[in-house]
DNA sequence: GTCTATATTCAGATAGAC
DNA sequence: GTCTATCTGAATATAGAC
């Protein structure tokens, strides 16, 4: 399963160009010059534009998920679940802000596809996980009634959203780049405690 | 200004073909199918895909504006003003689920198009009233000291998000299409209460 | 204003030499 | 495996008849 260094090249340009520009937006040869080797190639390599984007598509999907289970699965207690995954997802995110727009394009555009990865990845139970927890945390009576998934959802959104949106909110509030970027520092700790605030019982 | 029969059909379906394929997706041929007419009238009245692209972005645009500013100046009390701004917007956009998307996208492919757009409009000033009502709150009593560009940018990720994740938030929560539509019809009052209970003060 | 036919450009893919 | 050269198809754009 090795795999050769102009294939790693190949990869890694392909990734750098599909997340900026999109599926159609990108170009083979875009690809080839930012690989640095002949264009030909990608096509030896690949075989076509579809498949090597599939290629890209994977991997950047497995990372995902698994930053997802990873965060989610670390802590025993509800509010330190929320707390570990807010700040490792948006830390994550920020490490690397286009993925989210790159996968949900992709959902977008072909949700037949994630079915088809669902079945081959190991099973994604960052969901579980949580409703459970959940549960739980409201048979104790820790906090108010609220369904998983909206909780789950709203936390998602506020990690997510920033990145994706990122022009419109600075389109909204003025803010500037260097703003920007304290006002994330401030969401890794401030996002779970606004959502521990909301649902917790006084 | 009026504008001719021909002239229009052309702007929506262009709209229509935009939005579910991006710009560079859209195609002048199927534009023109979807109005009925000749492919070679569309550049008679638009000169070029890229004009005609402007176009359509310009109306939605201003679409969105128009509501966020009439979504926050219709109440007096904060938590009004929340409460009226979820309704409203969500509202809003699962009638039209695919043009925060849009927005979006052409947002973040050409960042300087927005700068044009916000001389040519007038004034964007929802934000300003909300953080006018934040500050307010905030000495009032009523409400925990939270940043007003967080606290607004909270609310507008939970609002338009599920919109945009809609596939991955169905692959994530394994919601079916009928299962998601009442998750949204919930959220157009609930968001707003899971704010109002995270800011108010006991 | 609306059509048909055509020009132009360009990207993805292939063939074949080395 | 890597390159050069080329093919093929598609999409935007234009020219010109009506």
């Amino acid at each position: 399963m090795g795999k050769s260094e102009t294939e790693n090249k190949i990869i890694q340009a392909a990734t750098d160009e599909f997340i900026e520009m999109g599926l159609d937006g990108a170009r083979m040869r875009a690809i080839s010059d930012r690989a640095g080797i002949n264009k030909g190639l990608i096509h030896y390599y690949f075989k076509s534009k579809e498949l090597l984007f599939s290629k890209v598509f994977e991997v950047l999907f497995g990372v995902l998920v698994g930053r997802l289970n990873a965060a989610m699965g670390e802590e025993n207690h509800l509010f330190d679940k929320i707390r570990s995954f807010v700040s490792i997802y948006v830390d994550a995110i920020q490490r690397n802000p286009r993925i989210p727009k790159f996968i949900i394009s992709e959902l977008n555009r072909n949700p037949e596809r994630m079915f088809k990865m669902m079945n081959e990845k190991k099973k994604f139970d960052a969901t579980k996980v949580f409703k459970e927890s959940v549960a739980q945390a409201v048979e104790n009576g820790d906090i108010v009634e609220i369904d998983a998934h909206q909780l789950f959802t709203n936390m998602l959104s506020m990690c997510i959203f920033p990145f994706i949106g990122r022009p419109m909110i600075q389109f909204v509030t003025g803010m500037s780049n260097k703003e920007f970027e304290s006002y994330i520092e401030v969401r890794k700790t401030e996002v779970a405690e606004f959502i521990i605030r909301s649902i917790q019982k006084k």
